[in-house]
DNA sequence: CTAGGGTTAG
């Protein structure tokens, strides 16, 4: 039966509302379309909620998928391809699982949409192998494809897969184009690879013709800031054009990571020029100052930031034990296991100590203000949620914790010390990548 | 001129 030309109208307004993220006023329309004596079709469910997932409205997505099935419209693969990146978005493994599933039964497997959407899942949910898999079983690879992969392996860690991966699309004559180009230098970043890094910056413009975009110019910048290479990473900074505050952050960020104070100093301005309020480069000119054991600076800093009224908004980390998420934010008490988790943490530490780990910066507390000391002490949430997860896994369980900010280099220590001691496995992902920890070693390089 | 996949780090 051809649609009515009134369903026609009223899809057409409300994929326009959903495109430009007015996703409230689509579902209104959804609603009144009852009242009009039409019933909402596959493409007027499939608009709303493709128009969340676009606009980062994943619950909402993931929500008004489940009303549409209730609705009795199922699902086609236009539904799939859009619903599944929500799923990759907030890693809920057990809901993707759920909707390949029923792929397969349903034959929505060689599309490729739904398939790279599905690669692009399961390596941000940390299978990385079932993403090679399904990689492997598609017929036709396009450039979302490749890329979907490339990403992946970079957010692995495997910079060396993701890079044969990137050669061969282009000997296979696909054209990488800007998003591509992102992924392999991803790769190259988050396994230091400088000069690998260099070669496809370059290649961008001189093989492609693609202008590098913010995003290129970023991704360069950090690694060769976090390589150490502080004074080309600001010159390369300097020359390009229209330089982000937060692009002088992820340099900020290294020069903590090096403990170059005279840089770290040089930077925060550049930063503070473009973004007088902003919190983050506070912080970490204060960690700054304190990994080069300057704590009168440091606190210094945060007393600034706070005559000024700035706060910084508490770091978070999750874990995921037996289905249920954990979350504890630094200096949290309220965890029913607080007292066990604090015990376990500090047999840890204490353990550390003795064999001869280096301490965070944040527990070489000398003569320094009280109230600096205070904001310090418990500013590990990863590690409260790593405690919790050695008291609550059983032998030989992976512990999966995500923060919302970096591994940083101390965190670093500390659980590869505890992927010893605990003889298992551990899976950290953080914003950029997954670290897998084993008997003491990482997956990722340690450079930073 | 009705709907769909892959974007740095912090």
């Amino acid at each position: 039966m051809m649609p009515s030309r009134d369903l026609v109208s009223w899809n057409t307004v409300i994929a326009g509302n959903a495109q430009s993220g007015m996703c409230g006023d689509a579902l209104a329309m959804l609603r009144d379309m009852g009242r009009a004596n039409l019933k909402p079709d596959s493409i007027s469910w499939n608009s709303i909620i493709a128009g969340c997932v676009q606009n980062g409205l994943f619950d909402e997505g993931l929500t008004l998928f489940r009303k549409m099935v209730m609705a009795k419209v199922k699902p086609g693969s236009v539904s799939l391809s859009s619903i599944t990146p929500a799923c990759a978005h907030l890693t809920t493994l057990r809901l993707g699982k759920q909707l390949h599933g029923y792929i397969t039964r349903f034959g929505f497997e060689d599309n490729v949409l739904i398939a790279s959407s599905l690669v692009d899942m399961y390596a941000k949910c940390g299978y990385i192998m079932i993403a090679r898999r399904i990689f492997n079983k598609m017929k036709l690879h396009d450039t979302v494809s490749w890329t979907a992969m490339v990403m992946g392996y970079a957010l692995h860690g495997h910079a060396h897969d993701a890079i044969s991966l990137f050669k061969q699309m282009e000997t296979e004559g696909l054209k990488p184009n800007s998003v591509a180009f992102l992924a392999v230098l991803t790769a190259c970043n988050h396994a230091g690879l400088v000069d690998e890094a260099w070669h496809y910056f370059n290649s961008m413009r001189n093989d492609y013709g693609l202008s590098p975009h913010l995003e290129h110019y970023a991704s360069v910048a950090d690694l060769l800031g976090r390589a150490g290479r502080l004074k080309e990473a600001y010159d390369f900074i300097c020359k390009m054009p229209a330089p982000s505050s937060s692009i002088w952050s992820t340099l900020l960020a290294a020069c903590r990571v090096h403990k170059d104070v005279e840089m770290a100093e040089n930077v925060a301005n550049k930063v503070f020029r473009i973004d007088p309020s902003n919190v983050g480069a506070y912080v970490l000119l204060s960690n700054t100052y304190s990994s080069a054991k300057r704590w009168k600076d440091a606190a210094k800093v945060r007393i600034t930031m706070k005559s000024k009224g700035i706060v910084k908004e508490a770091a978070c980390s999750w874990i995921e034990v037996k289905n249920k998420l954990h979350a504890f934010v630094a200096g949290d008490k309220s965890h029913p296991c607080y007292e066990k988790i604090k015990t376990a943490l500090e047999e840890l530490v204490e353990q550390m100590e003795k064999e001869g780990y280096v301490p965070d910066t944040s527990e070489v507390l000398h003569d320094v203000d009280e109230e600096y000391k205070k904001s310090l002490l418990f500013n590990h949430s990863e590690r409260l949620a790593i405690a919790f997860g050695i008291i609550s896994t059983p032998e030989g369980a992976t512990i999966c914790i995500t923060k919302n900010i970096r591994v940083c280099n101390d965190c670093h220590t500390a659980i590869k010390f505890i992927s010893k001691i605990v003889r298992r496995e551990i899976i950290v992902r953080d914003n950029s990548r997954f670290h897998h920890f084993k008997d003491g070693k990482c997956s990722c390089q340690d450079y930073w």
